[in-house]
RNA sequence: GCCGGGAUGGCGGAAUAGGUAGACGCAACGGACUUAAAAUCCGUUGGGACAUUCGUCCCGUGCGGGUUCGAGUCCCGCUCCCGGUACCA
């Protein structure tokens, strides 16, 4: 046997790492080593199995990961699975066999095939966010949330226990709605004299887990709520979708928005791409402005508004509330009360589908009820309209017509009044083609508001004049104004909402959570967690078209006996919901610290050093989850370092996202695509020869089809298996050209047909070190100073590539030094050892069984990363380049020390260059040392 | 609309600090070996002009300007593509 044959290689291989627990991580390590915690993003353990796109960051952290170790790291590398949530449930459902079998077939078939890619995972630390002995410490830190709360007095979360003592001993005051401040507000209640139940409502006011009833996305389709990060942006579910509805019921929520701040703060000090980081903080949404207050005309109400530009205050005109405003109600006058229901009707029909698929035309309706602008004492109109959200702010808004896009549209449609309150600068006067005098003389004329800064104008009272001042200085100057008068405050707003935490399907975390006949909520002691999903044959969840009907929990349908507990000779109902798919994800990267732990989460000393103070050191993974499941762990790293459970305020200081792997996919003529592997050209050549040749027209069965290009997957029936590209090639040649492709966060093509050119690498390199007898090569023992100079050359780029995670000129500088090495008549032992080092992470298994047959009887991959020796990469000469005029006319060849006057005259002397220099004179020269001679010439 | 990211040969890509654009691989073409094919090896390969030869010259990193001795890289203005978001007050 003579020929690099991979199958067996890596089988082999593959079995003594396993067996040798060759990659395990120690439970009890060096802690004064450096760490390095390297970690892929949780999987779902998906019953279609991988395709190719799916092992591209892993690859480059198993790289990274064996890299590490050969630099003497303690690395941390774990895998396991989010096995919980609607994807396994779905897969279930449809299948018809219970969840926890198809979870169990699918992890199993997917550990084996990342085992066959040869991955170095620590095996003895695979979890599932299933497994009970995982999910009780999931309820464990849901109980930590619900006994805390975010004490605004020192900005991060505290025990409700502390609250409690410290508002019975005066140290914190509360008000009815939860604002706890440090010093008594007019708002406070005095605590001491409440009953324990008016304490307890109070208190599920700032609790970080709290049931509320609120307008939620019900998606019967599903038979569950969906957070809004579940709903895209045309009110569909992510996840199958299904149309999803606004409906108030009764749910667990997670206080989130408590930690805005500190979410938004905390992207400062990690290490993210750029446009994940813009996603998170979009997606916080902080807006600062102000709060104000418009007394209703008539009767004792006032509408609160948040504006980010209170200093146009004096330019509204009008007001518009959400149609589901608790006001609108009591607002509307006789004459129209029938208009303002029939719109209110109208508009709670409408699903966010319709909102956003209709034209963006205003509608609206006049309540017939006026409030009073507190600037001015005028009397402006209150509207409703469902351009105003009722999620947002506070549900209403002061109009602005003149300076706001929305509400100018509004008031042309409507015939409201338009006052101009700023003057725009004059660039944007004469792109309108008019003079300030004109433009607040027709302030409509534009045909568009004018919502940027400028100077205010038209803007005073008996107290305040904002008149000639900037927009900066005049929000300050009415803040204040505000401020004294009592009618407002400044405010910051984000866009971002609680969580909601409850979801109607079976195949979730159930809560410890009791409820009590009385309504009061209990929760189940912590030794008597985990609280068990109980066994269910009909696990399904009730989906439904109508999206009326109520939604009913599958644990409404578990036995009695889970049901209901007695506690005391109280009967007690558990919490029939589950938690939702992203809980288990929030602190999985936790757990594989110390897997194994009944009787903590993690154990602090371990947990110290592996997440230190900058948490997992690198962190790949798609960029689709930027919000959902970056914001949600963060968050539960927040709560649990405000706890003194962990170390770090941040989880995953380094984050990397991997691009998408793309493929051609064809579609018929009715636009179905069809098996990409079955398409021909005109030529009958397979399409995945020809797909990025010019001049192709492409067959399906003989009838023309259309190519597309697009991400690797089910519905393009583009989908490649990394099954069939290892049984053909061998894994190391797969991880090569996954690697090969681009860089690592670069969407790229896959092309089946360029594997051919790692592949030959490998072959190259097995033939460079086995003769055709399958003998091993001789090595000599001293090296020529030129293989010298290649090897260390070569050991340079490797390492600085692998450093920037730069792993295709990583594999181009091995593969020129190889090509480098076939040309020459002997290699050292040295020289061809260092090789298989460096090739070693890339390439794992045909590393270490040519450093085997060499005879080493330790692991290749045991061994010291190879360090470079700048004194041999010195060069005696070197070729630089001569410009004239900045165009490269000549080379020499000059000693890398030599002075730049000497330089420069080899340069002037040389033959091309006096060609150029004869007729004219030279004005100046440049010399940048070791890199270019650039002479200029007139 | 707004906010990000990007555009380099036939294709994937390289150029890390403003210093020889196109490393490395694929494909293509030519050649060697072979009865033949596969495999392997050698050579050519951004476009164009000139040259019998060594070679010489011009153009070229989406488009138009600019800064600089010198720009794929920096600045200004566009075009197109990809992603996110969408009445967020």
């Amino acid at each position: 046997m003579s020929g690099y044959t991979h199958a067996e290689i890596e089988a082999r291989w593959q079995k003594v790492w396993e067996e040798e627990k060759t990659f395990a991580t120690p439970d009890t390590i060096d802690f004064d080593t450096p760490k390095f915690y390297v970690l892929d993003m949780f999987p779902y353990p998906s019953g279609v199995g991988l395709h190719v796109g799916h092992p591209l960051g892993y690859i480059a952290t198993d790289i990274v990961a064996r890299y590490k170790r050969m630099l003497g790291f303690n690395v941390l590398h774990p895998i396991g699975f989010d096995a919980f949530g609607l994807p396994a449930e779905q897969f279930a459902v449809e299948h018809g066999v219970h969840p926890r079998v198809t979870t169990e077939a699918n992890i199993n078939n997917m550990l084996s095939q990342l085992k066959r890619l040869g991955f170095s995972y620590d095996w003895d630390r695979v979890l599932a966010t299933t497994d009970t002995g995982y999910y009780k410490w999931t309820q464990w830190i849901f109980l930590q949330l619900y006994n805390a709360y975010f004490d605004e007095v020192e900005g991060k979360a505290r025990s409700i226990e502390t609250l409690r003592n410290d508002l019975s001993a005066g140290a914190r005051f509360i008000d009815s709605e939860g604002t706890v401040t440090f010093k008594p507000t007019p708002s406070s209640i005095r605590w001491p004299e409440r009953t324990v139940d008016q304490q307890e409502e109070i208190l599920s006011h700032v609790r970080l887990a709290y049931l509320a009833e609120v307008p939620v996305n019900w998606c019967p389709g599903l038979g569950t709520v969906l957070a809004n990060e579940e709903v895209t942006a045309d009110g569909r579910s992510e996840r199958g979708n299904y149309p999803v509805f606004k409906r108030p019921l009764k749910q667990w929520m997670l206080r989130i928005t408590t930690y805005s701040e500190r979410l938004l703060d905390g992207l400062d000090d990690v290490e993210w791409p750029a446009p994940v980081k813009m996603m998170q903080e979009n997606w916080i949404g902080k807006s600062t402005g102000a709060r104000v207050r418009f007394p209703v005309v008539g009767f004792d109400a006032e509408i609160d508004v948040f504006t980010t530009r209170p200093d146009t205050l004096f330019g509204a005109t009008y007001m518009v509330l959400a149609p589901e405003h608790p006001l609108v109600d009591s607002l509307a006058t006789k004459d129209q009360r029938e208009a303002v229901d029939g719109y209110r009707r109208e508009a709670s029909r409408k699903s966010d589908v319709d909102r956003a698929s209709e034209t963006r035309e205003k509608t609206g309706v006049f309540t017939g009820g006026f409030a009073v602008n507190p600037t001015n004492g005028l009397e402006i109109p209150i509207w409703i309209s469902d351009y105003v959200l009722m999620g947002y702010g506070t549900g209403a808004i002061m109009a602005v017509p003149a300076h706001d896009s929305r509400d100018f549209e509004f008031a042309q449609e409507f015939g409201l009044e338009i006052r101009p309150v700023i003057v725009p600068p004059m660039d944007w006067l004469r792109e309108k083609q008019t003079t300030p005098e004109k433009y607040l003389e027709d302030v409509a004329a534009p045909g568009e508001a004018y919502s940027g800064s400028g100077i205010a104008v038209n803007s005073f009272n008996d107290d305040v004049v904002l008149d000639g001042l900037s927009t900066t200085e005049a929000k300050n100057k009415i803040i204040e104004w505000l401020e004294d008068t009592g009618s407002g405050k400044a405010h910051v707003q984000y866009k971002l909402r609680d969580w909601l935490f409850s979801r109607q399907r079976y195949w979730g975390e159930p809560f410890p959570i009791l409820h009590g006949p009385d309504g009061s909520i209990r929760t189940v002691p912590e030794a008597d967690l985990p609280v068990a999903l109980p066994p269910m044959e009909d696990f399904r969840p009730e989906a439904s078209d109508d999206p009326d009907a109520p939604p009913r929990p599958p644990l409404s349908r578990a036995p009695r006996s889970w049901r209901e507990i007695e506690i005391d000779g109280v009967v007690y109902k558990r919490e029939l919901n589950t938690m939702p798919q992203w809980a288990g994800s929030c602190w999985y990267y936790l757990r594989f610290i110390d897997p194994g732990n009944e009787d903590a989460l993690v154990s602090p000393e371990k947990e110290s050093y592996w997440m230190g103070t900058d948490g997992v050191d690198l962190y790949v993974g798609g960029v689709e989850h930027a919000v959902l499941h970056l914001l949600y762990a963060r968050f539960w790293q927040k709560v649990l370092f405000d706890l003194d459970f962990v170390s770090c305020d941040e989880p995953f200081g380094r984050l990397v996202n991997q691009g998408y792997i793309q493929a051609y996919a064809y579609r018929d003529q009715r636009g179905i695509a069809v098996e990409a592997d079955s398409v021909v050209d005109q030529d009958g050549r397979p399409a995945s020869d020809v797909q990025d040749q010019k001049d192709r027209s492409y067959f399906y069965d003989g009838a023309p089809v259309t190519q597309e290009y697009g991400k690797m997957g089910k519905s393009l029936k583009n989908a490649v298996s990394p099954d069939e590209i290892c049984e053909e090639f061998g894994c190391d040649t797969l991880r090569l050209y996954e690697m090969y492709l681009g860089p690592l966060e670069q969407s790229k093509p896959w092309n089946t047909r360029d594997i051919v050119g790692v592949n030959r690498f490998l072959k190259r390199v097995w033939r460079n070190y086995v003769n055709d007898d399958g003998s091993t090569r001789e090595l000599t023992a001293t090296e020529s100073d030129e293989t010298l100079k290649m090897l260390h050359g070569t050991i340079k780029r490797v390492t600085d590539d692998l450093d920037r995670m730069s792993f295709n000129t990583a594999i181009a500088a091995l593969i020129e030094m190889n090509s480098f090495l076939m040309k020459r008549d002997t290699i050292s032992r040295p020289t061809a050892e260092t090789f298989l080092i460096l090739l070693s992470p890339l390439a794992p298994h045909i590393a270490e069984e040519l450093w085997n047959r060499f005879g080493n009887t330790t692991m290749i991959s045991s061994q010291s990363w190879p360090s470079y020796d700048e004194k041999i990469l010195k060069e005696d000469s070197i070729t630089i380049p001569v410009q004239v005029n900045g165009k490269v006319r000549a080379s020499i060849s000059i000693e890398p020390s030599a002075s730049k006057d000497d330089v420069l005259s080899v340069a002037r002397e040389h033959e091309s260059i006096l060609k150029y220099t004869r007729d004219n004179s030279i004005v100046k020269e440049i010399y940048v040392p070791g890199k270019i001679v650039n002479l200029v010439v007139k």
